[in-house]
RNA sequence: GGGGCCGUAGUUAAGUCGGUUAUAACGCUGGCCUGUCAAGCCAGAGGGCGCGGGUUCGAGUCCCGUCGGCCCCGCCA
C-alpha cells in the first residue's frame, strides 16, 4: 500500500468524478481479459466499480493486469471515464463509469476460492460457515449486517432519547432452576462452584430499577443451552428494557414506538402504531397459537355444542371429557388430494392429535369418512358455523383444548401456504395480552410461570391464585410480528410478600427460594417502584426485516444445529492442565 | 430422546435393474482474443463417491453402523 490511501469506496465512483483520479483499494471480483483490453471489477463493503487497463496507454501496468485472479488484494490509481456508449452497465450503481488504471499494486493474492463470492449462492451451509469469512464477502449477506447495524443504532438512539440508559449487567452471573438450561462456567477462586452465563439480565435489569435509574435498556447477548432451530442460537440478542412508574399500556406505548423507529430506520417501511391487539384467549381460540399469524383468516370455530352428542365417538367423548371440538373451513381445498389430506393427517398427528376427521364439499354433499355419523341437523350446524360452501374443506380436532387448539392452528398455517393465502409482503403486528400466569407441568407435578416468576398477575385475578391458579392472568404481552414472537415482557412484581407467594406457588420453598433468588427478595423489600419491561429477539426482527430463512443469515458467526463453529471448530478438549486449575474432572461419556 | 431430508471433482448437480476407464456445468490451469460486465473460443488438469464394516464374481448404487449439515417434535420461564 505504500504512501498510497484510498480516496473513496469503489462503489461511490460516480458520474461526478468523471476527469479527475482516484485511488481505490478493493477485492478483484472477476477479471475479463481479452487479450488488449483487461476489465477488472473491484469490490468493495459499498459497491463495484470497472477498472480498464488499455495495453496502448499503460503497458506496464496492463502486464500486471493479467497476473489478477478473483480475490486478489488490489490498490489502484487511475482516471474516472465516462464509459464509451453503448457500454454503460444499468446493473451496476457505477455502471455509468469507469476507472482507467495507470497504476496498480497487488497488496494480496488469493489462493482458489472454495466457492464463489455472489449472492445467487446455493452452496452448502456447511461451507458457507466454515469459510464465513467469504461468505460474509457475499454482498447480500453483508447487506444484512450492516443492516443490523443500523437498526441497532436507531434503537440506541430512540431509547437513549426517551430516558432510557444503557448499563451493561454481568456475564457471569449467578445460575437459576428455573427456565432454560444454564450455560456454565467454572471459579477458579471458588472451587466447585460456577458461574451461569444470564439467560437474560432480568434481574439485574429490575435490580436497576430498584437503584432509582427509571429506564434502562441494553443490546446483550444472552446464552440458553436448549437445542437449536431455525429460529434458534444458543447466544443470541436481545432489546432489553425496562421501566419504573408504567403499567402494561405505558411500555406497550414507548415500544410501539421503538419498532417504528427501528423499521424506519432500517428499510423506510412506516408502521402505524398502535398495533392491534388480541388477549392470549382470543388468539389461542380463533388461531390456535398464542403467536397468531393474523395475515390471513382460516379462522378456527368452536363446534363443541353443536357436535358434543355426536354420533361419532371421537367427538362425543372429547366433549364429554371436557375437551373440545373444533374446526376449520379452507375455501376451495375440497380438490385436495389423498396426498394432501395425509400430509395434513401427519402434521396433526405431530402435534398430538390422534387423527384427523375431514370432509370434503361436493356437488354430492358431505364426502367424509365421518359423514355416516353426523345427523343432517349437525351437519347444518357445521356448515353454518364455518361458512362452508361447495368446494371447501373442513377439518376438524376433538382433544383436550391444548391439543384440539395447537393441532388446528398449526394445520391453519400449513394449509395458509398451501391455498398461498399468507402474503409475502408486509409487515403484521399484534400484542398478545393476559397471558395465563402459571401452567402445570405434568412431568414435574407442579405449576411453572408462563412467563417467569417475577411476573405480576393481574390485579383482578389475584383472590383466585389459591382457588383457581390456573385462571389467573399475568400482566404479560408478546409482540408477535408475521406469526413469529418477537418480544415479550411484563409487569413485574415489586412486593416482597407478593413475590414469596408466587415462589410459594411454584413450588419454591422459602429455603430454596432465599438460595436463588434471597438477594432480589431481599431488595424488594427496599422500596421498590412498580416497574416492568420487555425484551427483543434482535435476530428475529432482523430475520424477518431481511426477508431471511434463519436467524443464521444475520448473525456474523453462527453456530450449527449442534451447537458447534465449523469456522474455529468450537466447542474443544481442553489441556489437562485448565482442568486441574479449575477443580474439574471430565466423566466418560455413558 | 425421537421423526424426516441430504452427503459423488474446489462448487452445484446427474449417475437407470449392482456391470468395462464415474458424467456435466461453473470454477481452476494454459493458449487465442481491444468494449466486456455470468465476456467469448480452444485445450487441459482435477474425484473414486463422508467414514467403517458387510453381502456379491463385481457396490457410488443393496444392508448395518457411524460422522456431519439442514428441517421438525420434545425442550426453549
Amino acid at each position: 500500500m505504500g504512501e498510497w490511501r484510498r480516496g473513496l469506496y469503489c462503489g461511490q465512483v460516480s458520474s461526478g468524478h468523471i476527469g479527475s483520479e482516484v485511488t481505490l483499494m478493493g477485492w478483484a471480483q472477476r477479471r475479463r481479459d481479452h487479450g488488449g483490453l483487461i476489465f477488472i471489477d473491484l469490490r468493495d463493503r459499498e459497491g463495484m466499480v470497472q477498472l480498464v487497463f488499455n495495453p496502448e496507454t499503460g503497458k506496464e501496468v496492463h502486464e500486471k493486469a493479467h497476473e489478477v485472479r478473483s480475490e486478489f488484494v488490489l490498490a489502484v490509481k487511475g482516471m474516472v471515464q465516462k464509459r464509451p456508449e453503448g457500454t454503460e452497465n444499468p446493473e451496476l450503481k457505477t455502471g455509468l463509469v469507469e476507472v482507467a488504471v495507470k497504476e496498480l499494486r497487488v497488496l494480496n493474492d488469493s489462493a482458489p476460492l472454495p466457492f464463489m463470492i455472489e449472492d445467487e449462492t446455493d452452496v452448502a451451509e456447511n461451507t458457507r460457515l466454515k469459510y464465513r469469512y467469504l461468505d460474509l464477502r457475499r454482498p447480500s449477506l453483508q447487506g444484512k449486517l450492516i443492516l443490523r447495524h443500523r437498526v441497532a443504532m436507531a434503537t440506541r438512539n430512540y431509547l437513549s432519547e426517551n430516558g432510557f440508559f444503557e448499563i451493561e449487567t454481568p456475564v457471569l452471573t449467578k445460575s437459576t432452576p428455573e427456565g432454560a438450561r444454564d450455560f456454565l462456567v467454572p471459579s477458579r477462586l471458588s472451587p466447585g462452584s460456577f458461574f451461569a452465563l444470564p439467560q437474560s439480565p432480568q434481574l439485574f435489569k429490575q435490580i436497576l430499577m430498584i437503584s432509582g435509574f427509571d429506564r434502562y435498556f441494553q443490546i446483550v447477548r444472552c446464552f440458553r443451552d436448549e437445542d437449536l432451530r431455525a429460529d434458534r442460537q444458543p447466544e443470541f440478542t436481545q432489546i432489553d428494557a425496562e421501566m419504573s412508574f408504567v403499567d402494561r399500556d405505558d411500555v406497550i406505548g414507548v415500544m410501539e414506538g421503538l419498532v417504528t423507529v427501528m423499521f424506519r430506520e432500517g428499510i423506510g417501511v412506516g408502521l402505524k402504531p398502535p398495533f392491534p391487539r388480541l388477549t392470549y384467549a382470543e388468539a389461542v381460540g380463533r388461531f390456535g397459537l398464542d403467536n397468531p399469524d393474523v395475515r390471513f383468516g382460516l379462522e378456527l370455530k368452536d363446534l363443541t355444542g353443536a357436535l358434543s352428542g355426536s354420533g361419532f365417538k371421537v367427538f362425543s367423548e372429547a366433549a364429554s371429557k371436557g375437551g373440545v371440538i373444533k374446526a376449520i373451513c379452507a375455501k376451495g381445498a375440497a380438490e385436495f388430494s389423498r396426498k394432501d389430506l395425509d400430509d395434513l393427517t401427519e402434521v396433526a398427528v405431530s402435534f398430538g392429535a390422534k387423527g384427523l376427521a375431514w370432509v370434503k364439499l361436493t356437488s354430492g354433499g358431505w364426502q367424509s369418512p365421518i359423514a355416516k355419523f353426523l345427523s343432517d341437523g349437525e351437519k347444518k350446524a357445521v356448515e353454518e358455523a364455518l361458512g362452508a360452501a361447495e368446494g371447501d374443506l373442513i377439518l376438524f380436532a376433538a382433544d383436550r383444548a391444548s391439543i384440539a387448539n395447537t393441532v388446528l392452528g398449526r394445520l391453519r398455517l400449513n394449509i395458509g401456504g398451501r391455498l398461498g393465502l399468507i402474503p409475502e409482503e408486509g409487515f403484521s403486528f399484534v400484542w398478545v395480552t393476559e397471558f395465563p400466569m402459571l401452567e402445570y407441568d405434568e412431568a414435574d407435578k407442579r405449576y411453572v410461570a408462563v412467563h417467569h416468576p417475577f411476573t405480576s398477575p393481574m390485579d383482578e385475578d389475584m383472590d383466585r391464585l389459591d382457588t383457581e391458579p390456573l385462571k389467573v392472568r399475568a400482566k404479560a404481552y408478546d409482540l408477535v410480528l408475521n406469526g413469529s414472537e418477537i418480544g415479550g415482557g411484563s409487569i413485574r412484581i415489586h412486593r416482597s410478600d407478593v413475590q414469596s407467594r408466587i415462589f410459594d406457588k411454584l413450588g419454591i420453598g422459602a429455603e430454596e427460594a432465599e438460595t436463588r433468588f434471597g438477594f432480589l427478595l431481599e431488595a424488594l423489600k427496599y422500596g421498590t417502584p412498580p416497574h416492568g419491561g420487555i425484551a427483543f429477539g434482535l435476530d428475529r426482527v432482523m430475520a424477518i426485516m431481511t426477508g431471511s430463512e434463519s436467524i443464521r443469515d444475520v448473525i456474523a458467526f453462527p453456530k450449527t444445529q449442534k451447537g458447534t463453529c465449523l469456522l474455529s471448530n468450537a466447542p474443544s478438549t481442553v489441556d489437562q492442565k485448565q482442568l486441574d486449575e479449575l477443580f474439574i474432572r471430565v466423566a466418560k461419556k455413558v
